[in-house]
DNA sequence: TTGTACGCGTTATCAC
DNA sequence: GTGATAACGCGTACAA
């Protein structure tokens, strides 16, 4: 086992100064091409490379981003850890990736971990029990430290720093719109409960959507249902067997497919008898039976943008307070769902 | 803005030195109540916390865990994710992801930049470009270095470390077993190149199967697809459209879903004509229509038991060379794409 | 009971 | 052209 090998190990070797060693390292003109040669060809021979930690302790920045998402297990997340990802090592920054399990305490333990010297700025999706909670005191206490944060999907008004969302609304609005379209008035919304963001503008963009067509809204055929925990498949159930519906607009992936297969079991055709439209674009939805139409959140390019807000934000030296809310169009994503 | 406070600016404040500060937090005898409490309140007040950087300078233990894997929108490693992260945050680790793309530079890439200080070990599962060259020497290096690494799912035995599998083998000839108990006698299988460690083994778990039942193999009912890139939908319509078949084993979810579509669009009834069964109970086989009868992984369990393994070795201050490989063994969960 | 000095690995400044 | 020194933030053996 040969283990690292430092500047200290190499200046003992050659029997020079450190500084001599780290000078040459760099290519410095303060020294003799002789001693350049010499130390470099030892350091190569030896495999040195320069300790992170000592590195990040002198200069204060870590190359790290933390990365706080509620959970992994869902593909929207993962395509924007992959868009950060991209970006992040493209500039050289290591990503780590805490979960929060939807859960307020984790979040806030993982947050003050990282917190400590291990990152140099953070960005997060909140879980939803911080969102019910409305207590964002952990965000205040980090982003006051001045350590940069980015918002993405899961946002507050709370706190001042930069954001990345999808038109939440709009989405909503331009797939209840096709819905009422292509003659369909009994438009169902699956949706969970209004403390989370994005729920509460996807229900505004269904409601202007009628409001728009002058059609009234009948409040029973909109259905919310708990983002934790196992998804309510009785609650489900009960729903479409109390409600008459001809369309469905759902704010996920799982509770659209739970949802079409239920009302196959009851017999109904896809989408003649009764259409869907689900979102985000992912595997569940690509891989459906029928294939579902989706209005698309462009994930990775989300975690892409947010990287480079980060980043931009980290690597400025001056210190202006301006954010910006970034603000993406959903795509409509259509397939065999809906009508045509 | 309140930049964090370090012990030499509490030392400064209270007119003490920065050893009785840091004792004093740390409760040590050696200091009189009066100064602890007063030191300990001050360091409350102004939420001081120690710097993990200069922290993980001094023991040269960081408490981060490298996780350097070929994916992560493949549902499998998201749970392997999440198992590692239960693990290791409840034991005061975090974890930083790396994703290698498939791809064996990206792979040498993060690794280096990882094991330059930035974590104490290494959990990975190895790119498939990276063992079809079957060139190993960055983990060498790194297990060189005194670096412990736990190699799960892909693994190779070109290197000594703990290494974390379920029996792929016996996955697949669990699975062929019972189609061929179920009758079936053209049983095709969907694989990668033999280089994919996991895919080999599950090749000889079905060759095992049939020999076991002195069935002769027909050797064009055996398909490989390559790992990287989109999936070549083409080859496998090809494949259905030349060879008769009536049950299918997959080695991953995506094969099986594509592959699920085609038969189906050429009018067969699953599993009446034709049944599946494919590897990794993700939520594709979950909602697949029918519901997907699968060789179950366990990733959550995969990716807590490497933690486990990593976590031990790096904590045991002896420096003893043994190395174990666990097994997990693979569960049958039988949906509605096999008979009954 | 408190403080001094040193080391972790690196870099930057300044003196020789 | 080279080297000594200080500094990043912390912990600790040892001295006072």
């Amino acid at each position: 086992m040969k283990a690292k090998i430092t500047l200290k190990d190499i200046a003992r070797e050659l029997e020079v100064s450190i500084s001599t060693v780290s000078k040459a390292l760099k290519n410095s003109e303060e020294i003799s091409r002789d001693t350049k040669e010499k130390v470099q060809a030892f350091a190569k021979l030896y495999n040195y490379k320069p300790n992170n930690i000592a590195i990040s302790l002198k200069n204060k920045r870590t190359k790290n981003i933390g990365v706080v998402i509620p959970a992994i297990v869902h593909h929207f997340f993962t395509t924007v850890i992959r868009g950060i990802e991209k970006y992040a090592n493209a500039h050289g920054y290591n990503v780590i990736v805490c979960l929060s399990e939807e859960s307020f305490d984790k979040e806030v333990i993982n947050m003050e971990m990282l917190a400590n010297g291990s990152i140099d700025g953070f960005i997060m999706s909140l879980s939803s029990e911080t969102q019910q909670k409305g207590d964002y005191n952990h965000l205040k206490e980090v982003t006051e430290q001045g350590i940069p944060v980015v918002l993405f999907d899961r946002i507050t008004n709370e706190i001042d720093c930069d954001k990345v969302v999808i038109d939440d609304q709009f989405g909503a609005y331009m797939a209840t719109k096709k819905l009422i379209d292509q003659g369909r008035r009994k438009i169902a919304l699956i949706t969970t409960d209004d403390y989370l963001s994005v729920s509460k503008a996807r229900t505004e963009g269904y409601r202007k959507a009628f409001e728009e067509s002058d059609i009234e809204i009948n409040e029973s055929r909109i259905l919310k249902l708990s983002t934790m925990g196992i998804v309510d498949e009785e609650r489900i159930q009960e729903f479409f067997d109390s409600n008459e519906v001809d369309a469905v607009l759902c704010v996920n992936e799982i509770f659209t497919v739970y949802s079409m297969r239920l009302v196959q079991e009851k017999g109904l055709n896809i989408p003649n008898d009764i259409s869907f439209i689900g979102f985000t674009d992912g595997k569940l939805s690509k891989y459906a039976n029928p294939s579902l139409t989706v209005v698309a959140q462009h994930g990775e390019k989300m975690g892409e943008i947010a990287a480079q807000m980060l980043i931009d934000k980290v690597e400025s030296e001056k210190e202006e307070e301006s954010f910006q809310t970034k603000i993406l169009e959903p795509t409509l994503v259509i397939r065999n769902s809906t009508i045509n």
